[in-house]
DNA sequence: ATTAATACAGACTATCTAGTTTGTAAATGC
DNA sequence: GCATTTACAAACTAGATAGTCTGTATTAAT
């Protein structure tokens, strides 16, 4: 009858969920260190057991759970797509069901980091900026094939048209969130579709 | 001769132009009180003479600095054009001068203290979501004009063209901040145009 | 079974930070 | 010219916050 008293994944893993939350309301610099232990009901030892400061937990909460939204909010629902300039205005239109409540209210967390830290600190430049690449590479992709397959104008770079989508939506989300209204991702919507015109083969 | 050794107007200026430039590169929750001082040799009985409260101190900088900072950069400019789909993206073209360096580096400020305090605090919310409607508002009406000219389709709503926009260029800085490179402005510049091909009338 | 390493608890500390208080010289009002 | 108000200087305070240190029970190694 082995009694399991411990398990160090777990309380790391609590750590870094509490973290995540923490830093997504409150930016970085607004997360408070005891606020986490207090939500997670863990004290000093534990924390600084698995993490070795504030920022390495930042890093943490990049490396592990920023990268792990983007992919299943963002990377994920591209994989059943056959003609992007119709089935990505359709993923945007299911959205609201699927962005979770937390990102209209806090917006985007990969955003909030980047805005917020990007120029502070280069730890945090170089994640972010990872991020944002894989997400411009995996958009560059799904338009690559779309122009081989004949959807999308040829004479177009694939990238560029990836790069200004990740653009439209990080900034639709921002003022989302500032406005605290639906209007902005609406606009979004449609206007894409008008963009989208401009893209047909 | 009446030697002026006071100048109060001018000291609340200081204060207000150090604190925006604080605010900008560390955010609001980011600057320091102290570090305002120290920067503009003033002391803490200058500033909360001048201010109630840091807090209070950031909504002066929003409703002064950063507002006059959108008209000057993003709203003055729109005088000049007669057709919007080809006279602005001649505007972004030209303002990688004219974008001053800070906003490279540090990114846009309203959208900074957009994401870190709309969601923290309401009297930033306000303000902010205020600024984001001027800005609206404004490229709103530059296209409901371009509309009645014939320049543009008239069957689009001219206020989603003009959210689309203002998104399109928050998340374009934003990422370019992140991203440390150009790129980013670039493929918003030749994008924008793809998608004005789709407002022609 | 003994030893060593791991995974914490919990008290403690140094520093930083917004804000206060007191004092005073300059400006303004009358 | 005098009183009052304004515009600061500068020392001080209370509270918060990241990080440390010591101790100890659990787990793993041999």
């Amino acid at each position: 009858m082995k009694k399991v008293t411990r398990n160090p994944q777990q309380t790391r893993q609590k750590l870094l969920t509490t973290a995540f939350e923490e830093i997504h309301s409150h930016g970085f610099q607004g997360m408070r260190v005891d606020e986490v232990l207090r939500k997670t009901g863990l004290q000093k030892g534990a924390f600084y057991h698995h993490f070795k400061s504030k920022l390495e937990l930042g890093y943490a909460v990049l490396d592990e759970q920023i990268q792990l939204m983007l992919e299943t909010t963002w990377l994920e629902p591209l994989k059943g797509i056959e003609n992007p300039l119709i089935d990505f205005p359709k993923l945007l239109a299911s959205h609201p069901d699927r962005i979770p409540r937390s990102m209209r209210v806090h917006g985007c967390p990969l955003n909030n980091l980047a805005q917020e830290m990007a120029s502070q600190d280069d730890g945090f430049q170089q994640r972010v900026a990872g991020l944002f690449d894989s997400w411009i590479k995996a958009y560059t992709q799904l338009f690559e094939e779309a122009q081989t397959k004949g959807y999308v104008r040829a004479d177009i770079d694939a990238a560029e048209i990836a790069r200004f989508l990740v653009g439209v939506l990080e900034g639709s989300i921002s003022i989302l969130k500032a406005e605290r209204s639906p209007q902005q991702w609406l606009a979004c919507q449609s206007q894409i579709e008008v963009y989208f015109k401009g893209l047909q083969a």
